[in-house]
DNA sequence: GGCTGCATCACACAATTGTGTGATACTGAT
DNA sequence: ATCAGTATCACACAATTGTGTGATGCAGCC
């Protein structure tokens, strides 16, 4: 089978030279260049085919992020990983948005490595598992904390406010539940009420905002 | 140290069978007992504490999502993981929004599952990887592929959709625009045929959607 | 100069939504 | 046992929304 090619990129000579030493050892790798910053990677990637760009997130010049968004446009089908020291997390989704195949910390294990420009070579997305938890993390924290004490809405209240989300009106959504349009109109004012809003439309929005819907 | 307690909920026997002789040949973990359902998990939580519930999703009676939320909202401390064959992924947020720890596949390696268990006693986040990239995916995929279809709205039009996405009457933003009723009343009528909605619930919704407002 | 799309308005009427007020019954927690 | 919250319903009435139909003026376009 044909070789990975691998090209490096990452300020610190140490880590250039460390990263070179570890991918070298496999036989299926080959390490085909080393650059500096984003700008040599671009340039090298001028004058010779690449598989796997490993690029370090913080970089002069040209930093990890700009440097995949400039490749990606170029080069779509380079797989990008990201290497970081420290997990900052926050950029993590827009690295993603922009191209990257994957995004490991630096002190991950060598296995861990080779495996992760494997897997990204065959295009899945490879990420530490540190930074898949904090992922979830972020994906479970309400992103609006300002108001812990939303107002509580009951079960019931959220099968009528999907149903009205869903164009129906009050006799439909009272067939449906098998309740008078009565109940459902209570429903509603309560809902009103809780959610602070003037009427269905205010509702329905501030409901896709809280992600009730 | 202490050992971690840990309680088993699948319905399928062989499956109890098989992870309790897994996990007892860990001597950090002791499990405390098995369920076959949500209901006897909780009858369970009545009588004895657990550190760690190994929940299957799939479930008769109460689900492992159902039971995830009753356990929690009794016994916030217990540290829960969720087991399942296939991963189907849409549930994995909710999953994490209702409290639980972690989500892993069945076919997981038993190095990993004890691993898990411990990471999750130690208030971390488990996923297999698998998941991670599903989600790590629906998180960076275009929910909006195909925006040149869109009917074309004009610039008054637009104008009406926010105020009434404000919560506005009719007459009220007749009142901003500086026209009549009847006006606003008009474009309101030729927004619904080009969205194709039947009221301004469904408007607005398809608005957000669309990025309008 | 005619055509098309946009914005404007009218009038009437049906349908739906929203409000005010009060009532009953069940459940879970104190 | 009492109390708070939920879910259910009634009735009446005001307000608003949605629909059907038709009309005018104005711009830009070929």
């Amino acid at each position: 089978m044909e070789k990975i090619k691998v090209l490096l990129a990452d300020d610190h000579q140490i880590m250039l030279d460390g990263l070179k030493a570890i991918l070298t050892k496999d036989r299926s790798l080959a390490v085909v260049g080393t650059a500096k910053n984003g700008l040599e990677v671009l340039e090298f990637l001028k004058k010779e085919p690449v598989d796997v760009l490993l690029l370090d997130l913080q970089m002069p010049v040209m930093d990890g992020l700009e440097t995949t968004m400039h490749v990606k446009k170029a080069y779509p089908e380079v797989k990008i990983i990201m290497l970081t020291t420290n997990d900052e997390g926050s950029i993590i989704t827009s690295l993603f948005k922009v191209g990257a195949s994957g995004y490991l910390l630096k002190n991950a294990s060598k296995e861990y490595l080779l495996k992760g420009i494997k897997d990204a070579h065959e295009g899945k997305k490879v990420i530490s598992s540190h930074l898949a938890e904090k992922i979830i993390e972020s994906l479970t924290e309400d992103p609006k904390p300002k108001e812990g004490t939303r107002p509580m809405i009951t079960k019931r209240e959220i099968e009528v406010l999907k149903l009205i989300a869903e164009e129906y009106t009050t006799q439909e959504i009272a067939d449906q539940l098998f309740v008078s349009t009565n109940t459902v109109a209570t429903h509603k004012r309560n809902l009103f009420v809780k959610m602070d809003v003037k009427n269905s439309v205010g509702m329905i929005k501030k409901a896709v905002d809280w992600g009730l819907i």
